[in-house]
DNA sequence: CGGTGCTATGTTTACGTAAACACGCGGCGG
DNA sequence: CCGCCGCGTGTTTACGTAAACATAGCACCG
């Protein structure tokens, strides 16, 4: 007792909360040292004697003490923190690419704050500020089209460090994406190679900047081997669309081979193709792209373009950090190779067979 | 000029920060009123007369203002923010919870960070405290099993505000759970409504708390209507574990109705009856447990147990906000609702037809 | 017409931490 | 033997905010 001596016992009000979380003053006081010693403890700092250290580290964990980050922040002047910013966690690429983004930060002692976007909240009245708004991270990765950002009536602070991952940044931000023109360009070349004339194409729906990068590297591919682009079919991602789209690409004859640009959509148009008969891969070759864990036990078994997700998250933990450390902000563009991945829905056509 | 006019300067180090962020104090002066006022007008809060507030809202434009959330947590003792620890964003059920949490919790205003655990950190080293043992979030929501949470290093400080998704907790926690006896009952007593003999399980991992409810709940429900429960088998959650087990199943000539643990086995399941010339339904009905986005377009489309993730999700945060406000730890436990999704991979057994 | 109460605003203080600086003490070179 | 150096530790201060308290003006009522 005695500790709490000053403080006049007020009103009565609700001078709850104390007693709960021990500080560096109290355990410099059970120590026996200085708070500055406490913290030289606790911040791993080299020149404190052995055997304080010791006496400062049994009394943090009589008291269980925990550090406050707050003000450990606000003295700092950093958080430690990195803001992802994504609109869905219900695609496989997003989630993928957020955890090892999660890994990655860890590693570097930083953690990683969920910073959704388009909560219609109470505009000014509140105070003004989304989450966003305020200065709670040090960078900001965003996982979304940017044009989707641009419109959203999210807008990035001014000066904010920020690595775009799987979008157009427009060369304002820095961007760290999947190779999708090579992967796409390693399915048309893979299809063609077996004998097809030419490639269909499941495009993504078109508001998507990847999307729109696999269908033009589709068509580049197909036009540099001199051949004719068949019509564009869309989907939305979704393997509902792609059962949509697979029972209109069903009634035409001459469809051999078609590059989904994503595994769900691809699982929608197997379907949509069993269901009128034509057998995959004997009348018509599928491949998709993402290997989602589940493409090796579609039927058949899904040919696709692997997409290395964690290295995209880790080279966007890497971006972001050293712009922190650097004080700058980047611009330029990193690509993450791809890699086809030979399953069972893809075989020559059957003209050659 | 002559803002930076103190910090005589130094050796020349490296005093570089300022000239940053503008503070209440930055807005008030140009303002002409108060830091309190700023604050006020910061808030929300009343007793402002609206020409100041105007003017106040005016400065903090005018420089770019944003609010330091690290002084903000420090002053008020909290930090609006929950904490999601899970070890692992690749299964569906994980991911959906998060998001609806992170939904759920910005309509409360409150932020999600994620704490990624067993991260081999460098213990004691740098400090002895990962990223949990800082107080930085005033809740917590688990979304693994719990008996995990024990092995890991990772120890939750007592009394942290926690609610536990999906698992058990021994009444240690509260705990917001899908109603897994209640959706495997539905599920058994479907195929037995069908006319099926009894009905097989494809269990999920032994070490999975849900698993273990489905499992009991599957064998209760058989027991109840006068059946012999056939041998378990056991997957992992994925589809290629379901395929392997399917390939067993198949062999079984007495299998006519399987009773998948979740989605993603029972595609796998799929495939190994397909392969092995079994039909879906004819000859075996097939159901699930999850009702992932795919399963309406699996060949053919899946029988399965709906799980309500956002609800689940809702409750979680409604539950650490209670505890957050009223200052206590609960201990009870949600159930939510599951619910049968008819399709088309479940019909009566071939000696009915 | 003085007091009372309300509104709008200002002043003081404390939140827990860590940087900057100060200090004491023992050893060692000149 | 004096002064300087460096190690281990203590003291002071500031980070940006908001609660608590203080004050000034003004309306209203007895």
């Amino acid at each position: 007792m005695g500790a709490t001596d000053s403080a006049p016992a007020r009103g009565g009000a609700g001078s709850r909360r104390r007693t709960q979380n021990a500080s560096m003053a109290d355990v410099a006081r059970v120590a026996g040292v200085s708070s500055q010693t406490v913290s030289r403890v606790s911040n791993g700092f080299p020149g404190v004697n052995e055997e304080t250290r010791q006496r400062v580290l049994a009394a943090m964990k009589e008291l269980g003490y925990r550090p406050n980050s707050a003000a450990r922040a606000l003295k700092r002047g950093d958080f430690r923190t990195i803001g992802v910013i994504t609109f869905t966690l219900a695609t496989t690429g997003n989630v993928r690419t957020l955890e090892a983004i999660a890994t990655s930060a860890a590693e570097e002692g930083y953690a990683v704050t969920l910073l959704p976007v388009a909560v219609p909240t109470q505009d000014e009245v509140r105070g003004a500020f989304s989450r966003l708004g305020e200065l709670a991270v040090d960078a900001v990765i965003v996982i979304m089209e940017v044009h989707l950002l641009d419109s959203a009536r999210l807008s990035l602070p001014p000066h904010v460090k920020v690595v775009v991952a799987d979008s157009d940044a427009g060369d304002r931000y820095a961007v760290v994406d999947t190779d999708q023109a090579g992967g796409s360009r390693d399915a048309v070349r893979h299809l063609l190679g077996l004998g097809h004339d030419t490639v269909w194409h499941l495009a993504g729906p078109e508001g998507s900047y990847a999307a729109q990068r696999r269908t033009a590297a589709w068509q580049a591919a197909l036009e540099e081997a001199g051949r004719v682009p068949p019509p564009l079919v869309h989907g939305d991602w979704s393997a509902e669309s792609g059962y949509r789209a697979g029972l209109r690409l069903a009634e035409q004859d001459d469809c051999t081979a078609v590059f989904a640009a994503n595994d769900q959509m691809a699982l929608g148009l197997l379907r949509a193709l069993h269901e009128r008969g034509r057998r995959v891969p004997q009348d018509v070759s599928v491949i998709g792209f993402d290997d989602i864990p589940e493409a090796g036990s579609f039927l058949p078994p899904l040919t696709t373009v692997h997409q290395d997700f964690a290295e995209v998250g880790r080279r966007c933990v890497d971006g972001v950090l050293r712009q922190v450390r650097e004080g700058g902000t980047d611009r330029g563009t990193t690509l993450v190779p791809t890699r086809l991945v030979l399953r069972e829905s893809t075989a020559p056509p059957p003209e050659v067979r």
